[in-house]
DNA sequence: GCCAGCCAAACTGTCTGACAGTTAAATGTC
DNA sequence: GACATTTAACTGTCAGACAGTTTGGCTGGC
């Protein structure tokens, strides 16, 4: 462990990189304790606040937990689906903040995805997905919604969608398509007309899957995407006029 | 910027959560430089190595960067697609591989989502994805490829399919799905024959998109899919047979 | 023999103070 | 006015110290 491998040019994140390469090839398994921060210390031959920052690195990335205390440590910690899922949503909500990646774009790529799982959540979907969707869709209609609030139960429901697809994997990726987007969605206001509308193409999509009408839920949902971006775009355009006027 | 938030037990932790929030919030606009590392260890009144400790954890996620010298310092940073993909396929490649996620569900969420590109690789396609869809093939077909060069090709090609959605969002999304999955795919042994059978099926895929028909390259992705399933399952069944009598 | 309570050891977390290296801008020099 | 030089404001690294936390072993009483 004592090679510092090339590029970066800090100590710390050469360390760092060092240390992930040793995880990420499963030269260091999970749960494997590392050396204490002295003894790594002295394997790279360098202070322990150096160490210390190289172990910080780590462990905003998940890819290790330290424990105090005799016997504790750093140890290589298993990347769970929830944490995974976490970063993922954060990550693509901050890819699309700070890029300013347009609407078309992003809702683009989400309704895509989410087609992806509409055969599969039709076919394994379970009760519970189904009472969540319909449970949510009520939680729409109610009145005096912010447009937050509607813009969270919206995610919520899709989000039940893709649960209903039973594959975890496929949750996780989706997880940035579809929640790390709510930033954006919540940039557009809903007026009861669109919501409305919203919610009967909601209600729809619930019958579909329910019905283990696959493609007829991925087809509903390219109705969802094509009013979603209709309704980005008029939002976009009334904020452009709104701009060129005041 | 005093106050330092909630839950964490390590103070770093806290301050470092502290500044993510401002920065995920939109609070410190991308470029904004924080302040010195001497100027936060006063207003969060901890030691200096504390405050290094909590911006090395925001560098690990690419929140910020730091430049040396006169007017350097910490920088919020623009989380760029290339950081952001690198990291997704990191990230999806150590979850699945840290929970030994069946290849099944791996490979079923892969393609799932590589068939929501069809379409719009089909429409969109410009002559150079077709070209490295068509010179990964050649490659392929090459003798004397190792599994993993073999591989490699592999995730080239679909990239290429990917590319050509026009859709970078969408391309970011799928980086987890199709190179994160490699290092499971590499566990798989390619014969002389299942090499011929992928490389067939990848030479009507590109036809396919060539063709522009979106819905004929979604059917071709979903035989690959069986294809490659039926090969992990013999794979995985002779491995048993080879550990029960060894 | 067994249990409670105590103590030492092995850690991480934090602090202090120092110095080296790097860079942009101010300053001086011709 | 162009160019070399200093200076100041930073980050990166080091060394040594101490506090806080947890484990395990030890000790003494019963």
């Amino acid at each position: 462990m004592e090679n510092a491998s090339q590029k970066p040019r800090d100590l710390s994140a050469r360390i760092a990189a060092d240390i992930r390469e040793a995880i990420v090839s499963g030269r260091l398994p999970v749960d494997e304790r590392l050396p204490s921060e002295a003894e790594l210390a002295e394997q790279f031959a360098v202070a322990r606040s150096t160490v210390r920052e190289a172990l910080k690195r780590l462990a905003a990335q998940s890819l290790i937990r330290t424990e105090r205390g005799a016997f504790g440590g750093a140890f290589v910690n298993r990347l769970s689906y929830a944490e995974a899922y976490q970063q993922q949503v954060t990550q693509s909500a901050l890819l699309l903040g700070m890029n300013d990646v347009a609407f078309a774009t992003a809702c683009e790529a989400r309704f895509a995805l989410e087609r992806a799982c509409a055969p599969l959540a039709a076919e394994r979907r379970m009760p519970d997905h189904l009472a969540t969707m319909r449970a949510e869709v009520h939680r729409q209609a109610q009145p005096g919604l912010t447009d937050q609030t509607f813009c969270a139960s919206d995610v919520a429901f899709h989000r039940a969608l893709v649960d209903a697809a039973g594959n975890p994997v496929l949750g996780y990726q989706l997880a940035g398509a579809v929640e790390g987007m709510q930033p954006l969605m919540n940039m557009i206001t809903f007026t009861a007309r669109s919501r409305a509308e919203i919610i009967a193409i909601h209600a729809e999509l619930a019958d579909r899957i329910e019905a283990r009408d696959g493609s007829g839920a991925a087809e509903t949902l390219s109705r969802l995407e094509s009013y979603t971006q209709d309704l980005a775009q008029t939002v976009i355009a009334e904020r452009r006029a709104r701009h060129a006027q005041g």
